[in-house]
DNA sequence: TCAAAAAGTTCCACTAAATGGAACTTAAGT
DNA sequence: ACTTAAGTTCCATTTAGTGGAACTTTTTGA
């Protein structure tokens, strides 16, 4: 196995509440030799990828990793312009806009706008959450043939809570409820108390795919304001699959679009 | 030598220029083996290092390296990021170096790096001097609109000494010639007989803002020396508000910067 | 202040991966 | 279809990574 493969996984580490490792965080986290993980972490500094915060032993990510996740950020377009119109939509809305990107069977946030309410949303970049209970991730997912569905999720899932899909048919029937609509809806789900509705778009010239949404204290949105967000999520997503020519774009149902 | 420093040169790569490499760039660039570019870029791809764009040769960063980068991102707040530019040029230049926060109208110093000469200027951390009348105070006024500058002052100001703005005029055709150069300068204003270069960055997300600032004696510093100053002030503040993405950021004007 | 415990580093024989030249395959240009 | 450029695979050689244990440093708490 390549050191590569232990340095990426070492990157993974790294969250909104981790922001930095220790040689015992590593062993405990990767289950790996402590000689190992002293070492890694030693040479993965001295390549640039990691820096040690101060004169401790603590190890962060480094400017390196920034730049290089600020050309992702730039290369793939459809994020830009997937970011400006959630940016809108948030600013219109008040409430946190988000875009998320699906790699396997976990979402992760690219870039987010935090809402303007006292009580609000705040999604930390760069955190996991699982796809298939949450509004992004079955955005996403509604963009899959359900064969691939199945096999993405081969080794089966472990829903999060009471409200998320708790089988393969209930996962199957909202994802036909959400491709019928053309957005995705959670409530409680991966998060507790928090709702949000997310729609999908992608390039298939670059194969890039993002998730567009908007996520609310579940408690404070009301009907209209739903109905808001969607037709705006909707119209935005819309206008940039007309850019790409996404072959795979879900419009909104017509009933709602109205 | 570690695959870990030929994976870290990769992504060195990769600017605002070159989204994404192919085996033949990396060749060229690094002066490697193909056999090697092509194993290496596959490998970082298998690791989750890189991603290929669409199903093309092209090899561009991946979300990890973009989730790990916002963690540097947050994970080093401004204060610290400023005072390490503060502690560099302080050591180069041997004057006082300090950064400071503006509360209200009131300037407050942060934390201070004393300077090696004889004669040097000791800022004591935690002292309120005036916003208007100082470089600190003035480069973090310069990044509000003039409204709000007039709101902050709707009960006017006492000016501290003869070289101080005397009135509101003074003061905006103050900052205006401050906004134009990049740079704050004040001599003999709060504190007989010291000079002072200030320049601020600030951090949209957390709303931070501080002042970054080299104090020296005012008949003691040159005019090579000023703008030694000017430039190692201006390029790590343009460093950090790189990071921060500061849209409120004023960069030295270019007939300084050269 | 000192000893015990925890955290981190270094050592070493062993194993696995990286190297680079050349042959081979695939894609692009005329 | 032919030619060239670009990318991949093969192989023997070299080099780096592995993990257990011994060792050093730092932290903790009586």
């Amino acid at each position: 196995m390549s050191i590569l493969l232990a340095a990426a996984d070492v990157l993974r580490c790294f969250s909104s509440t981790r922001h930095d490792v220790t040689v015992t965080d590593l062993v405990a986290l990767l289950d790996m030799p402590k000689s190992n993980a002293s070492r890694l972490l030693r040479t993965m500094r001295d390549a640039g990828l990691l820096e040690t915060v101060g004169d401790s032993k603590r190890y962060r990510p480094s400017v390196l990793l920034h730049q290089a996740g600020q050309v992702y950020r730039f290369s793939a377009s459809l994020i830009d312009r997937a970011d400006a119109v959630v940016a809108r939509v948030s600013a219109e809305i008040g409430h946190t806009g988000y875009i998320s990107v699906r790699q396997g069977t976990d979402i992760i946030g690219v870039t987010a706008h935090p809402g303007r309410h006292a009580l609000r949303v705040v999604t930390a970049i760069g955190d996991r959450i699982a796809a298939f209970a949450s509004s992004t991730g079955r955005a996403l997912l509604a963009r899959l043939p359900d064969d691939e569905i199945r096999r993405l999720y081969a080794g089966g899932f472990a829903p999060p809570s009471a409200t998320a899909p708790q089988s393969f048919d209930e996962l199957f029937a909202r994802l036909a409820v959400e491709r019928a609509r053309g957005y995705a809806e959670s409530e409680d789900e991966a998060v507790r108390g928090v709702g949000a509705i997310s729609v999908a778009v992608g390039d298939p010239v670059s194969g890039d795919e993002v998730a567009l949404c908007i996520s609310f204290p579940a408690a404070m949105a009301s009907a209209a304001e739903r109905a808001a967000i969607i037709t705006s999520l909707g119209q935005g997503a819309a206008e940039i699959a007309a850019i790409t020519k996404d072959p795979r774009f879900i419009p909104l149902s017509s009933s709602i679009a109205e």
